[in-house]
DNA sequence: AGCACGCCGACT
DNA sequence: GTCGGCGTGCTC
């Protein structure tokens, strides 16, 4: 009689934070192995260390895989499960990364950590009943925190302000039962003082209409509307209709539009905790907002783009403000774009994702065209009669100070004398873009970087913006020992340091990432800069947010450097910029001018762009892309390496070019290319651009090749990635 | 990615 | 004689 055979104990399949492309098997330590693991994080041996992963299936052990060692599980119940799980794993396979690099990047450094799921409250202490007895006989530090608490219980921030080194005298008073811990509901920011909707233009209200008529399911939208048409209350509307359901809703927008005055908005209007999720909150502040939307109890939040993975298990609606913005694409590690992956959780979640901006991406007015996407329009500019005058000035052969006209800096004294404020906007950063020699033509190039030094600190010193080398600028030519050394080109700092000169008698405020750091820090500057007569200075930083209703003129200067440059984004990029910052001006009563300072006044981008539009010049932009074979009607994935060696760089590529076209079909492949920047820190770089007009032919192609690209032995020996759709490709 | 193992130069 | 460089190989 034969011993009946036991079938082999399950195992879990989990997914590590590894950049290998598997799943590795374990046991539970301690238990048996349920389907309702899946999604539990584990903390487990991996080699000489231990990992934290995700448990993403269960089953038998592979017969002819290493004896699976056991692990811990770390959560009862799964952090990822449904639509979330699903869509994770969808990106994975999308992005060609592994499943468990996907998993941590959508945690929170403490999950990732492997710490347990966050409180969702704050803690609170008060005095008991019988530490209300007891407070007069009490003396020194217990007695100075009993006073704090006698009139009202206190959190423990706000205790930490006022008295030092309070806990041990708590601890030491909750041990005679005089003082007790509590817990508080997390703050979310006050609702505050709830507004009531302003009454809606018909357009905002035939748009508004349109998303709850498709509220029961997914239903994607492009809320196509000049700068200024009230947008944002379409959104509030919808998140209104969509919360008094009881369902949560998420709204993205870009990393410099989460500003106070932007939160102050929603919660004043919504008049629910509105949960901001941005990078400046601290681990523990985004953990416990995490925690809050996987609970359910968190109803709404604002956030950049990493809050495209927070769990939504009541969700009714996702928005994404200003889909064009180029900080919603992830440019290292998991390179994801945070618009496209939630229009996946918007059709798995079967709800209504909303996309909006005044100057809609190629891709997105594409999808709007061929009736993917319902067309929202909101032609009327909210508030101001017209859109701002524009006009461009043809600097060729005029003489130029800091890269200025004559005419910008009459159209400026004209603003300033009218009481109004004006902004020089300006595409760059830094005093000058790069030191040259006016005798040879020697200019100082980066000793790592085939990338010029920018000069900085008035002149004294050279920075590499690329791989951040600093040294001090030569006082002389290094090759022809002359002394006509110059900076080139006009950074911010110069265009500052000319208007100061010009323009004495009014305050000039140069605001760019060197001279902001912290994210209030622009706040504080603007208001204090008023809304006196003035000069702003600035960067992208400019373009957007922040009322500024005094200000009527907007000169560009620097137009120049992105008609011309090798991106086939350029155009699309400058003209949104364009548009964006031709919308500061001119917001309140005032009509607003825009002035373009430009060497090529009959650019065909800067025509059709004045004379039609941003819709005129879409056209024109898609019909080029469709010629030259370019997304939105190609799909691109970029394979970037780098080495020591170019040698190294090109033998990896060359191999996984083999790979790939061995993989058939029909797969473009361009390359191996030298990459915009050939060398930085050291490193010798180059890229191959692989294009297929059909998206499954280019994962098709990906899917049998990287394993193979994975096993080479080239592949060891250089640092490599792979980023399909590139936002840029150089 | 880490981390260990493994063979070749300058130090007490 | 050892400490330590980073090449290469593996992780259930």
């Amino acid at each position: 009689m034969t011993v009946p055979s036991t079938a082999p104990a399950l195992v879990w399949h989990v997914a590590l934070p590894v950049p290998v492309p598997r799943l590795f098997d374990y046991r539970p330590a301690d238990g048996g192995v349920t389907a309702a693991d899946v999604g539990c994080r584990v903390r487990v041996p991996f080699g000489p260390r231990e990992l934290v992963g995700v448990v993403a299936g269960i089953g038998s052990p592979d017969a002819d895989a290493p004896a699976a060692k056991a692990g811990h599980r770390l959560d009862d119940a799964p952090l990822f499960r449904g639509e979330l799980l699903e869509s994770l794993r969808w990106l994975a396979r999308y992005t060609h990364a592994p499943l468990g690099e996907v998993f941590a990047t959508a945690m929170p450094a403490p999950l990732r950590q492997g710490e347990p799921l966050a409180d969702t409250h704050a803690w609170g202490w008060r005095l008991t009943e019988a530490g209300q007895t007891a407070l007069p006989r009490l003396r020194g530090k217990p007695r100075r925190l009993a006073d704090l608490l006698a009139d009202a219980a206190r959190d423990e921030d706000a205790l930490a302000d006022l008295l030092d080194d309070w806990r041990a005298a708590a601890r030491a008073l909750a041990g005679r039962g005089l003082l007790e811990r509590f817990a508080l509901p997390l703050r979310a920011g006050e609702p505050g003082s709830v507004r009531s909707a302003p009454v809606l233009n018909p357009e905002q209200q035939s748009a508004v209409d349109a998303l709850l008529a498709a509220r029961d399911g997914f239903a994607p939208f492009l809320l196509d509307g000049v700068t200024g048409s009230g947008k944002t209350e379409v959104y509030l509307q919808a998140i209104s209709d969509c919360i008094a359901r009881g369902r949560q809703a998420l709204v993205l927008v870009p990393e410099i539009g989460l500003t106070p005055q932007t939160l102050k908005r929603f919660r004043e209007r919504l008049g629910v905790p509105v949960h901001a999720l941005h990078s400046g909150l601290g681990d523990g502040e985004r953990a416990r907002t995490w925690a809050a939307c996987l609970r359910g109890e968190a109803r709404v939040v604002v956030g950049t783009r990493s809050a495209v993975f927070l769990p939504l298990p009541d969700a009714g609606l996702i928005v994404i403000d200003e889909e064009h913005d180029g900080s919603f694409k992830q440019l290292d590690g998991i390179r994801y774009h945070a618009r496209d992956f939630a229009l996946v959780r918007a059709k798995a979640l079967d709800v209504p994702i909303v996309l909006g901006s005044a100057t809609p991406s190629l891709e997105s007015l594409r999808n709007a065209q061929t009736g993917r996407y319902a067309h929202l329009r909101l032609r009327l500019r909210a508030g101001v009669a017209q859109p701002p005058r524009v006009r461009v000035c043809d600097v060729r052969k005029r003489p130029l100070d800091a890269g200025m006209s004559p005419e910008l800096f009459e159209a400026i004294a004209a603003t300033l004398r009218n009481g109004s404020q004006a902004l020089v906007f300006k595409n760059r950063r830094g005093y000058a873009p790069v030191l040259l020699c006016h005798d040879c033509g020697w200019s100082a190039q980066c000793s790592r970087c085939d990338a010029p030094m920018t000069v900085h600190a008035g002149g004294r010193r050279l920075q590499c913006h690329h791989c951040g080398a600093r040294r001090p600028a030569p006082d002389a030519c290094p090759d022809c020992g002359g002394l006509a050394l110059q900076a080139q080109g006009a950074g911010t700092e110069r265009i500052e340091e000319a208007l100061a000169k010009r323009f004495p008698d009014v305050p000039v405020l140069r605001i760019d990432r060197g001279s902001t750091q912290r994210r209030d820090a622009l706040e504080n500057l603007l208001h204090d800069f008023g809304e006196a007569p003035g000069i702003l200075v600035g960067t992208q930083m400019l373009a957007k947010g922040h009322d500024l209703p005094n200000l009527t003129l907007v000169a560009v200067v620097g137009v120049d450097e992105g008609l011309f440059s090798a991106d086939f984004r350029a155009p699309e990029k400058l003209a949104q910029l364009l548009i964006q910052v031709a919308g500061r001006a001119g917001r309140a009563a005032r009509a607003g001018e825009v002035l373009l300072q430009t060497h090529h006044p009959q650019h065909p981008l800067l025509e059709t762009l004045l004379n039609g539009g941003y819709h005129a010049f879409a056209d024109a932009e898609l019909a080029q892309r469709e010629a030259a074979a370019f997304p939105p009607f190609a799909h691109l994935a970029l394979m970037r390496a780098e080495a020591k060696q170019l040698e190294v760089t090109h033998a990896f590529l060359q191999a996984a070019k083999a790979a790939l076209r061995d993989a058939g079909g029909s797969l473009e492949l361009h390359g191996p290319l030298p990459a915009p920047m050939p060398r930085r820190a050291g490193y010798q770089r180059a890229q191959l651009l692989l294009s297929a007009t059909e998206r499954r032919t280019l994962h098709a192609a990906l899917d049998a090749a990287l394993p193979a690209i994975h096993a080479l032995p080239e592949a060891r020996k250089v640092r490599w990635s792979l980023d399909v759709d590139p936002v840029d490709l150089y």
